[in-house]
DNA sequence: TATGAATGAGTCTTCATTCAT
DNA sequence: CATGAATGAAGACTCATTCAT
């Protein structure tokens, strides 16, 4: 990328790009402190540096950025999951081990608008994003545990109610982790014991 | 003046509470079909078909509703279960099922209010609500699990713990059968199964 | 009086002007305390013990009630400064003396009520209650002034306009004795010095 | 871009500060003609012809109007005042003549809204202004009065209570001449002529 | 494209007044 | 006469959205 020659992306092209993951970003940081509903377009473009009216060349509503946003934690957390795993050695139960312990640093890290994804949710958050919410997770989770009932770690049960059961757990754990104030240390090998139990062939 | 009849017209006193549980069941159904703050005051008192000021003669803020509301919300959850133990055999297993029972059915009736107790919660919700919330139901799990062990059907585990993670599952299981619309069939019992292989005694 | 005696003045218009008279003093006291707006009708009757629709029907409104604890207050001051009056030298100059201690110690005690009757006022006290307080004092002012010309104590001057003036430099002492929290010493004397200068004949 | 362009359009720059400046204006007569709390925003907007979000686009709260307008209204009398004075005779006498002079003319000016400001005023009024307020006259009054004394056209007395007298008798002065509905001939100077006979060295 | 002033519907809350009992 | 529940207009303030420049 020399600096001086024009891109085949247009220069536009990009900065139109960019500006909109810093909306994204910036509104992301914001929620995550006040919540969706406290923080307004005001306190966005305040902080992102721009004019009210440049948020609207972006996004054509509030409910809009928050869907952009919601979205992005999700890739984010797909992402790092991904990254997690990559790597580590295969069987089931490792896995897991591994899947949760990076989401519950992943929700320590997003806290109010992480509960939100995995809570009751405003107006503003579509079904649209609770599905991919769900599908990110739990259908991660589903995976590994018909891995684990392939590789024979694991008794046949309805991988998908599993999973969701799984997600219940780690739902909980990560109040519990939460209300401590950060200090997770152990609970969730525990919390996942009781779900290894209730999974593992006897 | 009869010195027989010292309370007042028991008519009026009447009316009063009966207003005033008419404001809980309707804002509770309002809670329930859109959420919290996007119900209005305006909205509650159109439904109850009085005026905007009589709203503050029975709530001195909407705050204070919101809390009536949940509290509500909560004793009939609990009177619920208590119906329900009532008479049933005494071993943590049946006790367990039949929690689970009620309170799907009941969180199935309640919908987007209910979720609001078992997830983060807006900042109308104050902390009481959560720690009754909490005493409702995880308080009671506890219970049971503590019996369970005593009977010698469960191994010997964090009880709270344990119970947190009944939590989640039952969070979940409520979710699922929220998106079934309704049919929870047998879910239940399958997700019951999996936390008590977790928690019997091997 | 004896009290077996059925009255002249029948049952029900005594009890009636008794209600009315401590509707006034209530209120009185709680717009000295609070000030006239801050004082809500519902103060009112709860400081009185009676119900809301029972003021109504001794006043047809709230401002009905704010003239008639003015023209109380005006009364008792009124009252006070004759009793003060009542027994003393007949000179002039002794005269405002004692007038003015009265109406020092007048204010002292009712503050915010008497404040509003020496400064502008809300749209709740009418005109005729502004002309009764420049009667009450001023003329009295007036007349004392006329007197002492009479004495050849003071210079031949505008009665009126002295009183008027004497009535400025009173408001004046009056805020800076309750700026000062009560102590009056010595100030009221010192401002009546001014005064005594500016009649006396030369 | 160009460079020696550094400051913004001052267009808007100057609409906004005009619009300010007329919500001050409006307001200012609004509450001279009807009192601070008979004004609701809707009022002062409905005034100035815009809709009612804008009025918080520049006053967090009615409370900083409020301010703004008596400051801007103090600020006004200043000016006045200085304005008289300057290129006047220097004794005492003479100045204080001319300050009464203008001080009358401008309270006629502002009738409501001026005699909140030498009366005890709402809580709206904060006591920022009572203290600025102080100082543009009673201050005045008082260096004026210093002068005199050091000139020996006065006798040696307590400056401050003496400026303090002088304030009261311009209340009155001024509350003559309102209800005299604006004549104030000669009233001024009879009055001014007790005060100087009170402080005059004999 | 970027700006930011302007909009106005909507929110919660207060309170003087009325009226059926 | 007394009650007190009900009223509803009015108040201050917020904020997502638009649009002229």
């Amino acid at each position: 990328m020399n600096e001086s020659t024009p891109s085949q992306v247009p220069w536009k092209e990009r900065r139109k790009q960019q500006l909109r993951d810093e909306f994204v970003d910036t509104a992301r940081k914001l929620f995550t402190e006040r919540g969706i509903e406290a923080t307004s377009v005001d306190d966005i473009v305040g902080a992102a540096g721009v004019a009210k009216g440049t948020f609207y060349l972006y996004f054509k509503s509030k409910a809009e950025l928050v869907t952009q946003v919601v979205s992005a934690l999700l890739d984010d957390l797909e992402s790092r999951i991904s990254r997690a795993l990559s790597g580590a050695p295969q069987d089931a139960p490792t896995k897991l081990r591994l899947v949760i312990k990076t989401q519950v640093e992943f929700v320590l890290e997003n806290r109010k608008l992480a509960a939100l994804l995995w809570s009751d949710r405003p107006a503003d958050v579509t079904d649209d994003m609770r599905d991919k919410a769900a599908g990110v997770t739990s259908a991660l989770y589903e995976r590994i545990i018909r891995t684990g009932m392939l590789q024979a770690n694991y008794r046949e049960v309805d991988a998908r109610l599993a999973a969701a059961v799984l997600s219940g757990i780690l739902a909980v754990l990560v109040r519990e982790v939460l209300d401590a104030d950060g200090s997770a240390d152990g609970l969730e090998l525990t919390a996942l014991d009781f779900f290894e139990r209730g999974v593992r062939r006897a």
